[in-house]
DNA sequence: GAGGCTTTGTGAACGTGCGCACGAATGCCT
DNA sequence: AGGCATTCGTGCGCACGTTCACAAAGCCTC
């Protein structure tokens, strides 16, 4: 049994977190500091120190007791082991509002994952550029995602349209998709689907509001007037 | 009419599947569908229908045995809970690439939560309307905050302005953010604040992208004694 | 080089959430 | 009316994640 076969797996949760450190990390970094510890880690992560430690022990025993973590090792560390090596190039698909904003955010090729390619189902819309890419008909997905190796996709149309869009890029050959539509997506068990909801987002916020305002006035019934 | 309850707590995770169902049951309901099972209901949300059930047993004992639940009295159910029973205006701040594109998403005030305000910084981009909306300066906000009664802020600003952002929503008197930009935002405890972080989501996915790959590759060097 | 101070790494306790499995309740059929 | 099929509601064990607390390990001073 070869030894790499032993690779950690890293929770769920954990995973989640190193994105987190990874930016502060980098920040401190450019910033001019060396060395952090643990506890000023958390603080800045919004988080509990020892949770710090913990996730990071998954990657291994980077840290110097006594001293804390050696920023730029540590932000190496978390880099490989995120796969943030190389870049990852992503395709979107739906050159709507949505598609143009995500293409417009320049943050998406600066933190590794270069825009492969935009597609879109309406004629309209082929052939306009946004922010240097050219939007191509979504018939090209194949190609686009063999040609330039794209593991990741990106779905950025209406909610009817999204499972259609993800059949797609799962038939093209993408591994990965970032759902950004309001759908739970149909996907064979080896694809990893994340997803974005903006409603879900605000109808949790919604409970908390809800809930801060007083099960008092719930008590007594529908007592906010019908608002506007 | 149902006796006095008890406000019983929900666990986050079920808060956070709730949205979903409910939009599930909207659909069905909108295809003439009037009652539903767990079973149905899971399949329809990717999830497990024990989880369905238990989900749904926080708001009450709604279903009935052997049949399933009513969709419309369920999604009357899920709707006060989350407090959706009347609208969240919410204001957005930051009127750059992305605040464009939320206030161009008409699903905000669609489910419930109206653009009542957008502001930005630069002089440049006050006046300019969006979707209807006219970007006024951020000094305004805490007026519009509370002629409009908003208690939902989206800091749509970029990473350098978010906090300064969050600290006005604050001070303007609202009490649940909905933070796009990459960064940790430092509030009061009583401020609840929930986080949408493309590039966090991109490198979750990267995460299991290289694992697929296989640490094959990563088994050359790193010789570093194994810690006991 | 010993002693004290700091900070990591981690075992263990604790809490939360998940899913199975089964009793309980309901509708339908004969 | 009684039996049967269906589906809910939930107790229980398990797995995962969080936090505490402390020994181990390093640095610094004298």
């Amino acid at each position: 049994m070869p030894p790499e076969r032993t690779r950690r797996r890293i929770p769920d949760a954990t995973v989640a977190r190193l994105p987190v450190y990874l930016r502060i990390l980098t920040e401190q970094g450019d910033e001019g500091v060396d060395s952090i510890s643990s506890e000023r880690l958390a603080e800045l992560g919004g988080v509990n120190a020892a949770k710090v430690r913990k996730d990071l022990s998954y990657l291994g025993s980077y840290g110097t007791r006594g001293v804390g973590y050696e920023v730029a090792y540590l932000v190496y560390q978390i880099r490989r082991e995120l796969g943030l090596t190389h870049d990852w190039p992503v395709v979107i698909v739906g050159a709507g509002n949505l598609g143009q904003a995500l293409a417009g955010y320049g943050g998406f090729g600066e933190r590794g994952f270069p825009v492969a390619g935009i597609v879109d189902i309406d004629d309209s819309k082929i052939g306009t550029v946004l922010s240097g890419v050219r939007v191509r008909h979504i018939d090209e997905l194949p190609q686009i995602v063999q040609t330039k190796r794209v593991s990741i996709g990106v779905v950025a149309t209406p909610a009817g349209a999204a499972q259609d869009a993800a059949d797609r890029l799962v038939r093209a050959g993408v591994t990965s998709i970032l759902n950004f539509a309001p759908v739970v997506l149909a996907v064979p068990r080896a694809i990893e689907v994340r997803k974005v909801d903006l409603a879900v987002e605000l109808q949790i916020l919604s409970y908390h509001e809800q809930r801060r305002a007083g099960g008092a006035i719930h008590a007594v019934g529908n007592t906010r007037p019908a608002s506007a």
